[in-house]
DNA sequence: TGCCAATTGTTGATATGTCAACAATCAGGT
DNA sequence: ACCTGATTGTTGACATATCAACAATTGGCA
């Protein structure tokens, strides 16, 4: 996680473009953290009310943990301090009593149409330097190693269990 | 973190790689979870060994937080795990009795060496299907995004202290 | 109908991460 | 030599994350 210099190989570019991947995605997310600081909200958790944002009905918790991609027991706590503020409420899931529906409140849905203008203007605004077609690119080529680094998780995962 | 599916504007463009770029780093780190179970390693852990591996001398705490983008405090219990698995030691740092220096035992030599090849194997297979220009671009508009993202970081913590 | 495997959410143990506060120490200027 | 401000590592409180194990429930199938 320490060279930054211009690599000469390919194969070092590549590992070069890889720690700086997971470098610009801690540094995005510290950077968000201290966005989120004024509305005292966490980069977690916002992520979690940005998602319910777009479920009328309300999603349950395991919902939550795919789109998310976290585990289900790290759903728990998460929903549980957003509950205790007020911003989410559980209700119960019509037709299958082991799962909650997690839905926004009033308060919490007025809070996040609060914070989503600042939130898209600060990513905007991420992207100051970079050309219209960059963005196209770099999405291509990120599906496509995330793409790899799931299918080595799986093969992996497939020797052990 | 959910519409995956090709945007239209160029706004929704940059928005849809950023939330890319934040899943893709995770997907990797997890896929990194289970690639270093077979040597009963954490990512981090390994981050920080591969780090003194190439540290003779070994390292201050405060430079591997600075180099692991990571606070202080979290060094500690990183660095005692280790070292009461055998892997790392504290030393004394002569001339500044406030610092320790973080060394690899020989043992947590040997294990940094025996893990690398298949590390570096493992990475360079996330690449598979993308051509020998994509790492370059790729770096470039990674290094440029971050560098956006750490100015406004510091723009906002201007703000408030 | 009744069994069994899968799913859902919770809990407890643990690792990783932040921050504020603290003691010890260092370094620079007077 | 002395004060003052910065740096270093640790601690405790907390948020976020994993996993295994558990109880409750669901759903399919013999």
């Amino acid at each position: 996680m320490a060279d930054t210099s211009t690599p000469t190989s390919d194969a070092a570019a590549r590992y070069a473009a890889l720690l700086q991947l997971l470098r610009t995605a801690d540094v995005i997310w510290d950077a968000s953290r201290v966005f989120f600081e004024r509305w005292e909200v966490t980069p977690a958790q916002f992520n979690l009310l940005n998602l319910l944002a777009d479920a009328a009905e309300g999603m349950t918790q395991s919902d939550l943990s795919r789109e998310l991609l976290t585990h289900r027991s790290n759903i728990t706590g998460l929903v549980d301090r957003l509950e205790d503020r007020g911003w989410v409420k559980r209700r119960e899931q019509a037709g299958d009593r082991r799962a909650w529906r997690v839905m926004l409140t009033a308060v919490g849905r007025r809070r996040v149409a609060d914070i989503l203008p600042h939130y898209h203007r600060a990513a905007e605004r991420l992207w100051e330097g970079a050309g219209p077609a960059e963005a196209r690119r770099l999405l291509e080529v990120l599906q496509r190693i995330a793409g790899n680094a799931q299918a080595a998780a799986e093969r992996l995962a497939g020797r052990s269990s």
